[in-house]
DNA sequence: CCGCGTGGTGACCACATGGTCACCATTGAT
DNA sequence: ATCAATGGTGACCATGTGGTCACCACGCGG
């Protein structure tokens, strides 16, 4: 929780503080992020930024929180509209996600990072707050859909979806680090890409 | 590369120092580790540790070629004799794998950390070192396989069985920490959740 | 013009880091 | 007994950390 002191700055000021700290904690992880570097970037006063917030975990968690809370509420609409058809479902929420991810490139790249934290004093607090967040979320998915197909257990295949997916999105973004492509052929490529995998899943190998 | 005199010092000694950094890198990732930590926890001067290492980073990439070259020197026996049954092959290896990192608890832990380490100038070091090495470990075990029976792009199924033995191998370790089985029992729970996840694999969801 | 409060500042603190180096104990050769 | 060499030591160093606090500039009510 920052002080009320921050919440009450300008929205611009704000916003560079936010950028400049998320910057710095999605290239560098928690431990090896440097409040230096952060008041140096966004060019307030070490004095300030700690009047703001109670310390570097508070900018932290706070930092977490409305990015998570951000994606939840962008994403809300899409996930609300999904096919119950399961091929589908999971097809419409990935492109849904990724689209987030590469419009919010900051948020984006600070959530993972954040997801890879190997500080096990902070990892553990992340995980106490979100932690079954994102395991949930495969399962809402699933939840949502016909399972009438299936010939597997419910868990298993469960895992298994996040297991492909989580690792396909990674090597996903990563690749994209090259090409330069408008949004909506990067949507298209994402969408090709996906589908052969997703076959795999489905059809077998 | 570290000194003769590290080489030349009593196998007790070596084992000692290499335990206690492994045992420091493993838990605090690269970075986070303190090499006074270090020298404290395996009785020995700062200065002679940097007698023996130039620095911080060479004693890492030490450790690391040591559990390397162990690991495949270890496996390279189970390697050579695996059947040309894709699904045989891949239980075969991942059996063969798990029993080691089980055997192996320090340098397991320690391999599983150094996979993860977040330290971006590290990460690209072991990358250029070893990078290649886990990838191609995947089209290796297909490689030396029958693929007749593959309905899909061999790369692709590629990606696919790495992302789901990675994911399920760092699940079922987790996992295992609770129970308290013998070596033996272990091996056969990690045969029989496995087969679960490769018969969805093999078969479709 | 004063006094007061408010928000911002950066020099400063205690501590931990990777790494150094003058020193010392032990040995073996002379 | 003396010297040289060897290997081990830990106080010490420069640097960087998260965090503090005495101070200051500014605006406003009197």
């Amino acid at each position: 929780m920052p002080e009320k002191v921050f919440l009450e700055l300008d929205e611009e000021k704000k916003e560079r503080i936010k950028e400049a700290a998320m910057a710095e904690f999605a290239e560098y992880g928690y431990t090896n992020s440097s409040t230096n570097n952060i008041v140096k970037e966004c060019g307030i006063s070490k004095g300030s930024l700690f009047k703001y917030f109670e310390n570097k975990e508070d900018l932290y968690f706070y930092l977490i929180d409305e990015v998570v809370s951000e994606m939840a509420r962008d994403l809300a609409p899409a996930i609300a509209g999904l096919s119950k058809d399961l091929k589908k479902r999971i097809t419409e929420y990935s492109v849904a996600e990724i689209s987030w991810y590469i419009a919010n490139p900051l948020k984006g790249k600070f959530m993972i990072s954040m997801a890879a934290e190997r500080d096990s004093d902070i990892y553990a607090k992340i995980i106490k707050r979100y932690g079954q967040s994102s395991d949930n979320a495969y399962l809402q998915l699933m939840r949502g859909a016909s399972l009438k197909g299936l010939h597997h257990g419910e868990k298993e295949v469960c895992e298994v979806l996040k297991w492909v997916l989580t690792g396909f999105n990674e090597s996903f973004l990563k690749d994209r680090s090259g090409k330069r492509l408008s949004a909506g052929r990067l949507k298209e490529e994402y969408l090709k890409q996906l589908s052969v995998y997703l076959d795999i899943l489905f059809k077998g190998l």
